[in-house]
Formats: C-alpha cells, sequence, structure tokens
DNA sequence: GGACAGGTGCGGT
DNA sequence: ACCGCACCTGTC
C-alpha cells in the first residue's frame, strides 16, 4: 500500500467496525480483522485500528476527515442520548464507537433505492457491479456512476446486474435527476425535502428518511425498517401502526432522532446474532 | 420448499 | 387515506 497517512483518531468515538456495517455505507471491504477499505464517490480510504488509535490513509485528507464526521463531538451526544432512558444508556453504550458519515448525496439515492427489500450482502455486490459497469476507473477500483451514465444506460444492464425489479427505478431516478437541482433540495427542511424524495421511482418513507439522513445529513430523521419495528414492540409503547413509528420516533428523539436509530438498529442486531 | 432479507408500487376498498 | 399483495434474488 502506498497511501499516505492522512490522519490518526482517537478509537474512543470512532470504531470503524461498528460505523461501516451499521448498514449506512455498502461501498467498503475488510481487508483483515483491523483493516477496512472505503469507497466514496472516486475516493478510496483504507483504514487500520491500532489499540487506542484510528489510522486513515487517503490522497484526500480533507475529504475522508469530513467524510468520518471527525469535527463533531460524539462523547458529547453519547451523553445526552444515554441520558434518555435505560434502553437508550445501553444502546449508546453499545454503539458509541458509530459515526454518522458524510456521503455524497446521489450516490446515497442509488443505493438505497437497491437497498429495498433487499439483504445488505447483496446490495454490496450489485453497487459493485454497477460501478465495475459504469464506473471511471481511478487508482484504487472504479468511481461511483454519473447520473448521466445511469440514465444512459437500458434497463436490462441494471438486471443483468442483480438489481432486480428494482432496475427501472435506477433509471426512471437517474432522467429525474438529469436537469433536477439537487442543491435546491438539500436548501429544504427535512419534511419539504422529504416530499420531493418520496416522488423519485423506488423511492418510499424508509428509504427517503435513509437518504436525508446519510445523504443529507439530517439528524431529526428516524429510518424504520424491519429491525426498528422490533424495536419498536420489544422495548418502547405499543399502540401505533407501523406507518407511524418513525414519526413516534422522531417526537421522542427529536433532533438526535437519526443517530438514536442507529444505536438501537445496532443494539438489536448484535442481541439478534447472540 | 418456504420464509426472510434494513420496502415499494400498485390496485382495490 | 388505508389496506393487501406481488415482487428479483440469494440464503438459511
Amino acid at each position: 500500500m502506498d497511501l499516505p497517512l492522512a490522519f490518526t483518531y482517537d478509537s474512543d468515538y470512532f470504531n470503524v467496525r461498528d460505523t461501516l456495517e451499521c448498514g449506512q455505507i455498502f461501498r467498503y471491504k475488510k481487508l483483515s480483522d483491523d483493516r477496512y477499505a472505503v469507497f466514496s464517490r472516486d475516493k478510496y480510504a483504507e483504514v487500520v485500528t491500532k489499540d487506542k488509535t484510528v489510522e486513515v490513509y487517503a490522497r484526500d485528507k480533507q475529504y475522508f476527515w469530513r467524510f468520518f464526521d471527525l469535527d463533531c463531538d460524539y462523547a458529547a451526544k453519547v451523553r445526552r442520548i444515554s441520558a434518555l432512558s435505560p434502553i437508550m444508556q445501553r444502546a449508546a453504550s453499545c454503539g458509541k464507537g458509530i459515526r454518522i458519515l458524510n456521503q455524497d448525496l446521489t450516490e446515497m439515492i442509488f443505493s438505497f433505492i437497491i437497498s429495498a427489500n433487499n439483504n445488505i450482502k447483496r446490495i454490496q455486490l450489485i453497487i459493485e457491479r454497477i460501478c465495475n459497469a459504469l464506473g471511471e476507473p481511478t487508482e484504487n477500483g472504479r468511481a461511483f456512476p454519473t447520473v448521466d451514465s445511469i440514465a444512459a444506460s437500458p434497463v436490462e444492464l441494471f438486471a443483468s446486474l442483480g438489481a432486480g425489479y428494482r432496475d427501472k427505478y435506477l433509471v426512471a431516478t437517474a432522467r429525474k435527476l438529469q436537469g433536477y437541482d439537487l442543491s435546491a433540495l438539500s436548501a429544504l427542511d427535512s419534511p419539504s425535502a422529504r416530499k420531493e424524495l418520496l416522488a423519485f421511482a423506488g423511492v418510499g418513507p424508509k428509504v427517503a428518511d435513509c437518504i436525508l439522513l446519510f445523504g443529507l445529513k439530517r439528524g431529526d430523521v428516524f429510518p424504520v425498517d424491519t429491525w426498528l419495528k422490533k424495536v419498536y414492540h420489544n422495548y418502547f409503547e405499543q399502540g401505533h401502526k407501523d406507518s407511524e413509528i418513525s414519526t413516534f420516533f422522531c417526537n421522542l428523539f427529536g433532533e438526535d432522532a437519526g443517530l438514536c436509530q442507529q444505536y438501537l438498529f445496532y443494539f438489536e442486531r448484535i442481541h439478534h446474532k447472540e
């Protein structure tokens, strides 16, 4: 590896494995027990954990510093969330190393369209194949494809890459994004941006919330998937319909909703594995 | 073999 | 507005 060491960071509130494996990113690879490769846009980094220090190797230091959200004080967030309730104390303690990544908005839109009714392993495979088929070559693998290249591709290409019935959603959304002003979307408040996103093909409530949280850094949304439904029914009051669970958690957690969702998601999944 | 996997679109009420 | 159902594909 001839990548330069970009920076190091204390591992107390930066657990690389938990951050990458909590469902917010699909373009990463575990290289060994303590080493991960991460792809974003046309950029690449390798991240190594050595005891109390995380080492990030990359050409673009500034990009990955922001990518891993390293200016944010997660210790303060963990303290605040832990004080909410016993279950949140446990969940935050379990997921305190998770950081919400600053990812590319376009990449999040296509990635989470693919994620619908799908599992992580297959999502990763499909995205990797799409990058290899349409992405520009870089020093380390291929970049995420442009909107134009996806829009210009036949639907059958995405079917052949394993996208299944989501194939047409990818092309339809790419065509909609051509001539669409995503910076105007970024300027909207979360409820308005959510409404816009729901008009995209293949984007429903859950995918829209993931795009808001991971692509637009909106902390005030709460994506609800099957795991969070389990969390709701296991640990929180009942009596809400499934379609009301997101609103329930948003009202409960406010600006911290997104991070609470990550903690609870990770908590429930770890619980499930044991 | 059937259910499930980090849901959505559709048609019918 | 609110259900109920079909749906690509891989895996258990």
